[in-house]
DNA sequence: ACCTGAACACCGTTCAAGT
DNA sequence: ACCTGAACACCGTTCAAGT
């Protein structure tokens, strides 16, 4: 096998992430990908913290840059439909996020990038942090939302809307009216066009923030 | 002791969830707190994720009821506010919610009283659905956000917050301006301030879909 | 009907022992 | 320096046995 480095362990993690979804990442299970026991990843990670971190700093990697040409309620919003494709990208991406600080040197260069983008924007100094934070959460509470307990293949996935949708429709109308009525527009996600929704609708009530 | 009944469990189990937090509420531990042993909490709940469910549900009862007289907005504004209050009555309320699909009696009913608001507000039929879930998306996103990693007591809770500061404000300053310079207003968190800011922006946003 | 003891198949983590 | 076996203190869950 090849030699084990810090790397090579979290690209492996997040190859069992995907296949196994964020339960599935335990240290037995990394370290039998690794072709070694288990104890010996504490030669390379302090513990799985250490490692979920890691995990979230690798995957913040795989962002795109901002264009700073660009305007900039233009830049925030390509800028959130990445990040959402991103977290979408590996299973329960959203998760690895949530569970961990905003550290590590990717996760971190993308947050200077937002806020000189904010900056630039005109945003007073004061609400920068708070239009960050505020783009962050509804991202990734987004994204936690959207998938949460979505098996990973797109079949199951599809089976359990299907029941969802059943089980919606076969409320008491009287007590939940709108509920019954609403149920495919509830279960039937069309996540694309409603996080653009979101995302515009946020941006739209930030802008009158700048005062440039 | 008292008979064990389900909602005795369900009681114990919030007491449990507010003393060690999310990670603590296990089977052994809530069988301890009932003085019985763990297998005998599969005579009246079927696994622990109906446990979770029945948690999220007993939290969604204390959610106030809607004014439905007063004007939307300031509705919609009040809700969320008290959303957020519950949500962090309970130690790791945020979590339960995220982990647990929106099903359970009063939080159905919460739901059924958002939907029959947004759609008395003017609305679109078809973009009611979207607003309820991007509001609470945006809302358990927020406090998930805001009370991650965050021990019980808040005396441990500003020392982390202390040493937050000092770490971001020890960054290399040419990688890092905007976070080296906002470290202050990154951390400190306001989170009331930045909450309204949030909501705000987010229900402003969504005004401009009304058509009455 | 409901509680128990014991077991099963797991966890994260430590540590002395090997090379 | 890095890997291993074995152990420790946990998990959720099942099930035959008791009352």
């Amino acid at each position: 096998m090849k030699k084990i480095t810090r790397e090579h362990i979290v690209a492996s993690a997040l190859r069992v992430l995907d296949e196994e979804g964020f339960d599935g990442v335990t240290m037995r299970r990394l370290a039998d990908e690794l072709g070694i026991k288990a104890a010996s990843l504490y030669n390379h990670v302090r513990d799985k913290d250490e490692l979920l971190g890691l995990m979230a700093d690798a995957i913040s990697a795989e962002l795109p840059t901002f264009d700073h040409a660009k305007p900039w309620r233009e830049q925030a919003e390509e800028m959130a439909k990445a990040i959402r494709r991103v977290l979408k990208k590996h299973r329960d991406g959203a998760r690895v996020m949530a569970a961990t600080p905003p550290a590590g040197p990717n996760r971190l260069r993308a947050i200077e990038q937002l806020l000189e983008a904010l900056t630039k924007a005109g945003f007073p100094r004061s609400t920068v942090p708070d239009v960050a934070f505020l783009m962050s959460s509804f991202i990734i509470g987004f994204v936690l939302d959207e998938t949460m307990g979505q098996p990973g293949d797109a079949a199951s996935a599809r089976r359990r809307q299907k029941e969802a949708l059943r089980w919606m429709k076969s409320l008491p109308p009287a007590e939940f009216p709108h509920l019954v009525s609403l149920a495919g527009e509830l279960v039937g996600s069309q996540a694309d066009r409603r996080f653009e929704l979101g995302i515009r609708a946020l941006l739209d009530g930030f802008d009158r923030l700048r005062s440039v």
